[in-house]
DNA sequence: AGCACGCCGACT
DNA sequence: GTCGGCGTGCTC
């Protein structure tokens, strides 16, 4: 049954005292691989997950690699394979050549990359037992328990049962149990995942003259058959998802076999793009992200593993799913910086290393955006990726007009007030006309500052280097990054001062105040995270701003990602130069991408839309480019400034983070890695800083930065220079590769 | 990752 | 005198 990757040496057959030894990868944040005897009864292949004893307990594993025993191993600490499953799908040859790549790329253990596509156990466990039902009185199934009492009673017995034995038992089919089991209210666990039956042809939508050019530049690029890289660059409201649902469609409908993954960002997962996907294809794709259910996830995961599951949409993590035939990649909104984050300990860029696995997958890739990457942008000028342009707005909308308000010679109104007189009349006029407006600050919470009017003291977090927020619908101050929270105090903790606490900045609280204020018969609407906690809360939201039940939505950048708003005809965006300060690298390229995103929010459909600047430095490149509605010129700045400093993508980058409780023993290790710094000519170090966030959850953190020409092998030049001194082991090293956030 | 082993503070 | 805190180290 196994398409044997198979030992068929010679000494398989001779070797029947079992020392045959196999090379198993466990997914634990481990850089190697543990020898176990293959027991002469069992068919093993490379890349079929095994259940090993470890450490005095069952762990999942994969053969990596089968070997003669060489006797380096003490034949008494050799433990055998405890179990090979049956049916169980491989984690075929890309996939394990890319959890390989990408340990080495991000100097991950490779134990800890495989746990990222191991990351659902449940897959491989046996058939499970039929639970029972019971009809609640609100008259929806509740699931009671797997306890025995509750056991199906079809058999007069209390043992839980799989449908294989229960059918053994009964010396019927299988079938014919998991029938009565239905009839009984009785759940059923099925063994593999059905197939799919996602129809290529089953509503084609009719695509205007634009999107079909675009369509047919991604299918030439499939046609080729081979790896390559393309770029859909088309404005919001272009119908960039209806074209690449062409290319789907296409290869769907070409081979029978293909497999194809689209990736979003975790917080584009939204009813909307799935409604979208069931409309044209007559059939829900296979979803995965964070929240999916258990039982979910090992359907999709078999399924995808057997070839059976075709599409796959999904949040970051869906890339190392063991594909057994992936054909096409979709990276959705490619720009977007949640894609680099770390998850299972690795820290990654799941766009670059999409694009890594497509090559190993010999297999096309297409990445779309409105505002693509810079490096992007690179790549395409370089001729290494091809790109494809859709130019106007679907449906005959036109690109909102963009209006500069110069702060400096329109200021608002009061120092407590945040919107100036200009932004409060188009406010008013947009109310009047009975359209929607949206006001956009990237700031969640009332205020992001409380200090003392009488001592100056500002009201930090104990754990973090960091301002507590003031949130006046819970009357708390919130730590934003470790979750610490506190009643709001009456007199300052550090003088005593009695009502002395000032409020500074706005947040979006703070804002749906004042928009009130001058406009009390208008119904706002706030779209943070923290107001919004569950999906539903966000599609409850959703749906009255559609049905026209909301006049202002006040939102931080929740609003930016995909969702349609097509009664809305004006933006503000309240502080156009949070973001810009810092110094960060990517700062001004993510600001002009976040806030295109957001002006691309306003007239989608018919209406003309407009887009108001509040800001400080009007004569901004950034602040320039959004005004012309062209990214050309300023991206050429942003470019230029990179190749000048030999930043990414035309140098190589690295952080390293290092974090400790002991401050004084991370200070004398920082001081002692400077000194042991690797000199070369192409390559600076800088550091030890303190890290962005200097003191996380009591962890104190330093880091260095290392930026090397684009010829040296910086995973290599690292290792090295940490290999020299032994890291105390109370301080912890995180290395990012390609780092987003730093200074 | 988990889990056992090992060395210093408050208790039946 | 023990119970138990979690820092350290190992798992074929």
């Amino acid at each position: 049954m196994k398409n044997s990757t198979l030992v068929n040496f010679d000494e398989a057959q001779e070797n029947l005292s079992g020392d045959l030894l196999s090379s198993v990868l466990l997914p634990i944040p481990v850089d190697k691989t543990y020898n176990y005897i293959i027991p002469n009864n069992m068919n093993i292949s490379i890349g079929d997950t095994i259940e090993v004893n470890f450490a005095n307990r069952k762990s999942l594993g994969v053969i990596w690699d089968i070997n003669k025993n060489n006797g380096s191993i003490p034949q008494n600490k050799l433990k055998p394979i405890a179990k090979a499953f049956d049916n169980c799908p491989q984690i075929n040859k890309t996939t394990r050549d890319f959890i390989t790549w990408v340990a080495k790329y991000t100097m991950s253990p490779l134990g800890q990359v495989l746990k990222m596509s191991l990351s659902t156990p449940e897959a491989f466990a046996e058939e499970k037992p039929i639970i029972l039902y019971k009809k609640s009185s609100k008259n929806h199934d509740i699931k009671l328990s797997t306890s025995r009492k509750n056991v199906l009673k079809i058999i007069e017995d209390n043992k839980l049962y799989t449908a294989t034995e229960l059918a053994n038992k009964a010396g019927c089919g299988t079938a014919v149990i998991k029938a009565m089991a239905e009839k009984h209210l009785l759940e059923t666990e099925e063994t593999s995942a059905p197939a799919p039956c996602t129809n290529p042809e089953h509503q084609e939508i009719e695509l205007s003259n634009d999107q079909m050019q675009a369509a047919t530049g991604l299918i030439q690029q499939i046609n080729k058959q081979e790896h390559n890289v393309t770029l859909l660059d088309g404005v919001t409201g272009s119908g960039k998802t209806e074209v690449y649902f062409e290319a789907i469609s296409k290869v769907l409908a070409s081979d029978k076999d293909a497999q194809i993954l689209v990736l979003l960002p975790e917080i584009a997962l939204s009813q909307q793009f799935f409604d979208r996907f069931q409309t044209r294809f007559n059939e829900a794709p296979a979803v995965w992200h964070s929240a999916v259910s258990k039982t979910k996830k090992r359907k999709i995961w078999r399924g995808v593993a057997e070839g059976k599951t075709r599409v796959v949409v999904g949040a970051r993590s869906a890339l190392f799913l063991p594909f057994k035939n992936l054909k096409l990649t979709i990276i959705d909104e490619e720009h977007d910086p949640s894609y680099k984050q770390e998850d299972g300990g690795a820290i990654y860029h799941a766009r670059d290393m999409a694009i890594v696995r497509a090559k190993i997958e010999n297999a096309p890739i297409i990445l779309v955006s409105a505002t693509p990457a810079l490096e992007t942008i690179v790549n395409v000028r370089q001729g290494k990726y091809k790109s494809v342009i859709l130019a106007g707005r679907y449906g005959g909308a036109s690109m909102p007009d963009t209006h500069m308000i110069n702060m400096r010679e329109t200021p608002p109104p009061t120092r407590l007030s945040f919107l100036s007189s200009k932004l409060r009349q188009v406010l008013t006029e947009t109310l009047e006309a009975e359209e929607q407006s949206l006001l956009f600050l990237n700031r969640r919470g009332y205020a992001p500052l409380t200090l003392c009017r009488t001592c100056g003291h500002r009201l930090e977090c104990p754990s973090c280097t960091a301002w507590l927020v003031n949130h006046r619908s819970s009357n708390r101050l919130q730590c934003h990054h470790c979750g610490y929270g506190m009643i709001m105090p009456k007199k300052c903790p550090e003088c005593e001062a009695e009502d002395s606490l000032a409020l500074c900045g706005p947040g979006v609280e703070r804002l749906e105040e004042e928009v009130q204020s001058f406009l009390p018969e208008a119904r706002t609407l706030i779209l943070s995270s923290d107001i919004l906690t569950s999906e539903t809360a966000l599609n409850l939201a959703l749906q009255k701003i559609h049905d026209r039940e909301v006049d202002i939505i006040i939102g931080t950048q929740l609003v930016a990602k995909g969702h349609h708003f097509p009664l809305l005809t004006c933006v503000g965006i309240v502080d156009a130069d949070l973001g810009l300060g810092g110094g960060d690298l990517r700062a001004t390229e993510r600001t002009y991408q976040l806030l295109h995103q957001v002006s691309g929010r306003a007239g989608r459909e018919e209406k003309q839309g407009n887009v108001y600047l509040q800001s400080y430095m009007h004569d901004h490149p950034v602040m320039e480019a959004l005004l012309a509605g062209d990214s050309d010129e300023f991206m050429d700045i942003e470019i230029e400034g990179r190749k000048q400093s030999n930043m990414p993508p035309f140098g190589k980058l690295a952080g390293l983070i290092l974090s400790s409780k002991n401050e004084r023993l991370l200070n004398d290790f920082c001081s002692h890695l400077a000194r042991t710094a690797p000199r070369y000519e192409q390559t600076t170090i800088l550091g030890p800083a303190p890290a962005p966030m200097a003191i996380i959850r009591d962890q104190h953190r330093r880091r260095f930065l290392i930026k090397t020409e684009k010829s040296i092998n910086i995973q290599k030049l690292i290792s090295k220079w940490l290999s020299l001194s032994k890291c105390p082991s109370q301080i912890r090293i995180k290395i990012d590769i390609d780092p987003y956030n730093f200074l």
